[in-house]
DNA sequence: ATGAAAGTTGAACCGACTTTCAACTTGTGA
DNA sequence: TCACAAGTTGAAAGTCGGTTCAACTTTCAT
């Protein structure tokens, strides 16, 4: 009954291929960033081990969430022993704010690109809202890190939060330079930006994670109210 | 260095009030609905207990988290025994749950009454920004238990996020039958409703927890764009 | 080929936490 | 007043999971 039990429930678990045989798609940078100081791999084998530890940890925490999952968990997601873990990490919580780290630039590396192909500074808000709706989706897991940060690794939950919110600040600022929408001082420009990244951060939640109406619809719907609230 | 571990901390934060000697303000309703199933106190005795337990197991969930506090924590900190805690809850997960559901019941309570005072829909909206913009920043904790259950009492965070947003969904329809704002369907609706409870929450989070810009400033700025956006 | 560095292993240690329970105290209704 | 129900107590049981480490294996530069 209490969630802190996990029982008997190990055998079924382990079992289970994260992602069909995905080869652990693309983490950032080789390794350097990712393990914890002093402890980044230095061949091809130890790389490609924390690789599989990160790949691991991503499933688990992402099913499970933080205080449910265990080292053992990972490491038998992973194949490898107990440990090996101490081999690139310094405890659960390094893991897990390594893994922040790397959700966040995923999530950014897939929203930037599709701004190129905006025709205005609302039309990108629209096609970055559809994306990352999309990409909640299919990787309802990085959503999960990205909250759970918010206990886990206070930090990196911030950042993530802050670098966004700035990224998105420096789009209306553009958009307002251009006369697109209404130009704004400091604190109604970050006002704006917060708004629009908690709109989009709930409508994740509601239509990504927990539904799953087409996210065309849900952003043009939004476009809507922001194009007639900011425009000039 | 490890979270987990808290080692000699233990005389220090036992002292401390949790908040200048308030008599545990305000537990909604007579105990029946806040501890576990039968476990319901049967006298005046039980009933103050149970509140003292309540009010320490929002301190220590407000302020250490839910896998960081321990039946210990609150206990300590309600001056009870520890095996008191099992005579009115059945876990840790248990106390958690009950207080989601009362939190969200505060926040309700907090932001219903002012809505009674606006000229209009949008000026309600208005109005219920910034009376949660100010709860947030004087009850932080409540912020943090209703965030964290998302991990911790999955079923509760939706419960409380589905009713707020239909709470704001159903002032949208009054205000669209009203002709003071575009009608929308039921999609539509939705959306709006989940974009401005995704606001308000981001807002609350980066104005009332992080920052502390006076919320009126924040809420008009945000009513500007509501305004244009949604107003016929 | 070889030996030193890098990586791997998993049993065992350790401490912390939840939960139980039998003895004890308090309060109340008859 | 007294007896029984309600409530309280805290030591101790039991569990669980993070972390350590010494022995072993693999890799690779020379």
């Amino acid at each position: 009954m209490s969630i802190t039990k996990q029982a008997t429930g190990k055998i079924a678990r382990s079992a289970s291929a994260p992602e069909g045989g995905r080869s652990g798609a693309g983490w950032t940078a080789s390794g350097g960033t990712m393990a914890s100081e002093g402890k980044a791999p230095r061949t091809a084998r130890g790389e490609k081990t924390l690789r599989k530890i990160l790949d691991a940890a991503l499933g688990e925490f992402g099913e499970r969430g933080f205080s449910e999952s265990s080292i053992v968990g990972i490491t038998s997601r992973a194949k490898v022993a107990l440990g090996t873990f101490y081999t690139y990490f310094d405890s659960k919580e390094a893991v897990f704010a390594a893994l922040v780290r790397d959700m966040s630039g995923r999530v950014r590396d897939h929203v930037a690109p599709v701004l190129g192909q905006a025709r205005d500074g609302l039309d990108g808000e629209q096609l970055a809202l559809e994306a990352y709706l999309g990409f909640v989706a299919g990787h309802k897991e990085v959503y999960r890190i990205i909250d759970e940060a918010e206990f886990v690794d206070p930090a990196g939950f911030k950042a993530h939060y802050e670098t966004t919110a700035a990224r998105i600040a420096d789009r209306l600022k553009a958009a307002a330079d251009k006369g697109e929408i209404q130009a704004s001082d400091a604190l109604a420009t970050e006002v704006r930006a917060w708004a629009i990244m908690g709109m989009n951060v709930f409508l994740g939640l509601r239509f990504g994670v927990w539904g799953s109406e087409p996210p065309t619809a849900v952003a043009a719907e939004v476009n809507y109210l922001l194009r007639r609230g900011l425009e000039r």
